[in-house]
DNA sequence: TTGAAAGCGCTAACAA
DNA sequence: TTGTTAGCGCTTTCAA
């Protein structure tokens, strides 16, 4: 990618106006006389003359670029997310820089000292991804600008729903069913010092309470947010001295799982054993699996908006928007 | 994210020395003495010292980033390959921008003078997306450096797989186990003018009539790459006046609709139908779905490497890779 | 081994 | 409305 670069030099010389002004005619700046922005546009377009982002970039001091940052990238959850933050990112033309901080390793150091994202971006959206209070201070009085998902702070503008509602609504229906005895199938979080597992998991214990039922923690195991660990989790359920009759996945990858240890065991959903999940994957509806509807493009579409408000505006105020989850009752309960 | 910042003038003027040899030691080239290493290490630590990367990219020319461009990423296949990529380009430090193109106009304006992410990104990955033998040929040699995946060019390093092999290998499975009147669920490719479709419909076409089975058009139905296709495309077969006894779905999640849809006719696979499908998607297990399974985490793998490649060497050789696909046989055939 | 200095290509005062 | 010019912060010859 060498070849002879034409600069804007070039374009102006060929257009014969100075530098200033082709840089005011090509972006659409004010107090550009129609004609000369015409001309210069034509000669630009004549010399496939395109501007160099990182000589803009550093006069400038803006990169018209966001990160996003998320545990994995290859998960339905934030695949989607991403998706839709890209989408309103792409209307305005600013760039997307993915980070995936999967383990511990690789979270310290993206947040070591500013951050990785740090002058690489503009501001940063951080899907599902820890941030302890100190270090939420110590970024916020360090002007960074950040839109976090799932992880409500009182620094920066979010975009969550309300995980405890939410979990406790799958686990009511189930108690609605007629349910007394309900597991839950849990997960550490994806990323280290994550609480939506916990809230989601409160959220659980409260319907119970709320309906007079008793918490057993003998009725909670970890699927660790996969399917694989979904099967394991509801085969240890089942083998216990005294098996749940219906079951709470906290997310549908989960459930997906559990569907297939039940099925392995010659039992049938709802009848032997309901089951509920989270999230209404892209296959839930296939499976015929009751689960939570979260609006995932919804998210990333708030998230995408929130995070161009923060380097859009100067000092756009913070917001927390909470969306709508849904229960969406199948075959399986 | 103003503040002040420091530079590596001020560094330099910590330790007492110059800029240049700041810059030397911290980029750990040679020519600098171990002591005087340590002394700017260590003030640089001290002053939470970042390097500007525009600044940097400007006067280097280079930029650290390597552009992945997709059709979708929200898609099971999609996100696993970027993924893929990601890892080897974090072990490098190298940043990854990801740009879709699910459209044809934003297809046309990524590619679009010398491309979108000419000067942003040092080298492009595109996965899946159509690059015409014209536009290929201006793009090499205007010095772009580009790895596709699944679109092999001579231009470019490649990593691909045998479509047309691993199509033929799906039908010759359902023709051993006696099916003669096989349909297929083919569909539109998600990014215009690309290919792979229609090398899998060739596949298909070429194990029939290799087997002696005519090639019936009737047979032939469209399910778009979704879920929803696929169980559209199979009512069509099923509805027609001499469906099908087995079905090849040209993408795992077509043959989850075509299951869906099957089951909902109260038939079962592989009894009534027998399918199989493409890819070995993450459910396709728990589906039972029988499927040609391709490697995606190593197409990702080796993408990622490839174009660290076409980046880090001068003039790295033309490489086209080709990863092997596996018959993965379930409980649908 | 180290430093001086000339850019890299653009933006944004400020002047005209 | 347009031009002049001083940076933006870094890399990289070339000299010392």
């Amino acid at each position: 990618m060498n070849q002879h670069t034409v600069t804007i030099e070039d374009v102006a010389a060929a257009a014969g106006v100075s530098v200033a002004t082709v840089s005011r005619a090509l972006r659409d700046l004010p107090n550009v006389a129609p004609s000369t922005r015409e001309k210069v546009r034509a000669v630009a377009a004549e010399l496939s003359y395109v501007s160099n982002p990182s000589a803009s970039r550093l006069a400038a001091g803006r990169t018209g670029t966001v990160a996003v940052v998320v545990p994995v990238f290859d998960a339905w959850y934030f695949s989607s997310v991403v998706a839709g933050i890209e989408a309103v990112l792409k209307a305005v033309n600013v760039d997307l820089l993915l980070y995936a901080v999967g383990n511990e390793a690789d979270r310290v150091s993206f947040f070591a000292g500013r951050g990785a994202w740090w002058q690489r971006s503009d501001a940063l959206v951080m899907v599902d991804v820890a941030l302890g209070e100190e270090s939420a201070q110590r970024l916020a009085s360090s002007g960074a600008r950040i839109v976090t998902v799932s992880g409500e702070t009182e620094h920066f503008s979010s975009v969550s729903l309300d995980e405890h509602a939410a979990a406790a609504t799958a686990t009511q229906h189930l108690i609605d069913r007629g349910h007394t005895r309900i597991g839950v199938l849990t997960g550490e979080s994806l990323s280290a010092g994550f609480r939506v597992p916990l809230v989601r998991l409160e959220g659980f214990r409260h319907a119970l309470r709320t309906a007079g039922l008793e918490v057993d923690p003998s009725l909670e195991c970890s699927g660790n947010f996969s399917m694989e660990g979904g099967a394991e989790a509801m085969a240890a359920l089942l083998d216990g001295p005294n098996p749940p009759t219906a079951v709470f996945a906290m997310s549908d990858e989960m459930a997906f799982g559990a569907i297939a240890e039940v099925r392995s065991r010659g039992l049938a959903s709802p009848q032997d054993v309901a089951i509920i999940g989270f999230d209404d994957h892209q296959m839930a509806e296939l499976m015929g699996l009751s689960t939570i509807r979260q609006p995932v493009e919804t998210v990333g579409e708030l998230a995408g908006k929130a995070v161009l408000a923060t380097i859009q505006k100067t000092a756009a105020p913070i917001s927390h928007q909470i969306v709508e989850t849904q229960l969406m009752v199948r075959s399986t309960t």
